[in-house]
DNA sequence: CTGTGATTTCTACGAGTCGTAGAAGTCTAA
DNA sequence: TTAGACTTCTACGACTCGTAGAAATCACAG
C-alpha cells in the first residue's frame, strides 16, 4: 500500500475533502487556502503539484480524467478506506494479532469504544 | 514513529521474538536461522547488522547494554505496543475516526471481532 | 606487558523516494 | 494561426536504508 509523502498526503487530504474532482491549479489552491498561516514554506509550483499527482497516480491513489482540458484528478479510496487499509497492513505484520488488539484497544477514546461496541454488537446497555 | 526498513524490520521480529537481549552475532545467526530457505540473499555483514542495530538505537526501537562486552540489544517496545502504536498513528491521521473504525472493522476477522467483543464487553457490561 | 582476535565505531557508497521546478512539448480558443 | 494555458520530460538535492570495508578499541593469553 506504500505509504505518502508529506506533499502527497497534503494533496490526497484536498483530495478527500472534495466532493468533485479537482485541476491540479484547484488543488494548489486549495492546499494553499487550507494551509494559510501555518505553511511556512512557500505553495508550491503548478509543475510540482503536477509532478506529485503523476505519483500519486503510478501508485493509484489518484486517477485522472484526461478527456476533460485541465485534466481532472479524483482519489481512488475514500479517506476512511484508505485508512482501514492501512490499519489492517500494519495489523497483518503481526503474528500476533490478538495481542496487538489487546494493546490497541486499550488505547481507543471512550468515544471510540462506544463506536466500537456499536459496530461489534455488543450488548452494553442492555434494555432489550 | 517512522516505519521501518526491510532489514531494520527483520531485526526486530527476531529482537520481539527472543526472551533475553542478544548481541550483534546472535541475531545475525537467529536470522539467518529464520530466514533460511526464504533468503534469496546473503546474510548480512556483521559489520551491517551492527550499523542498523544502531540506527534501530537512535529511533529508539532497542536499547544496549554497553556494560557486557559483546553489546547486548534489548526491544523498547513489545511488538503488542509498537503495532498498536502504529495503528493509533494511522488512526490519528484521520479527521473522521468514526469513519474510518467503520471500515476497519468491516475488514476484522471473525475471530478478531470476538476478540474486539471480549476487550469492549469486560469494560463496559455495567448493568447496575 | 603485549600481541592477537573479537568487537565496535567511523566512513562511505549506491539505490530508491520525494519535494522541487525549469524547459520543452501539446492543446485549445480566439 | 498563434498566444497562453496546460502537460510531460528531465533532473537535481536531501534523505533513508542496505551494504560493508577500514580503523579504532577492547580483553585475554602468554
Amino acid at each position: 500500500m506504500a505509504n505518502l509523502g508529506v506533499l502527497e498526503r497534503l494533496l490526497m487530504n484536498v483530495l478527500w475533502d472534495s466532493p468533485a474532482p479537482l485541476t491540479a491549479n484547484e488543488l494548489k489552491e486549495s492546499l494553499v487556502r487550507r494551509e494559510r498561516g501555518a505553511m511556512p514554506t512557500k505553495p508550491p509550483a503548478t509543475t510540482t503539484v503536477l509532478t506529485v499527482l503523476s505519483r500519486l497516480e503510478t501508485k493509484g491513489f489518484v486517477t485522472r480524467d484526461r478527456s476533460v482540458r485541465p485534466h481532472a484528478y479524483t482519489a481512488v479510496m475514500t479517506r476512511a478506506t484508505h485508512t482501514a487499509g492501512l490499519m489492517h497492513e500494519v495489523l497483518g505484520q503481526v503474528p500476533d494479532r490478538q495481542a496487538a488488539l489487546v494493546r490497541f484497544i486499550g488505547g481507543v477514546t471512550p468515544q471510540e469504544a462506544d463506536t466500537l461496541r456499536q459496530l461489534l454488537g455488543v450488548v452494553n446497555s442492555d434494555n432489550a
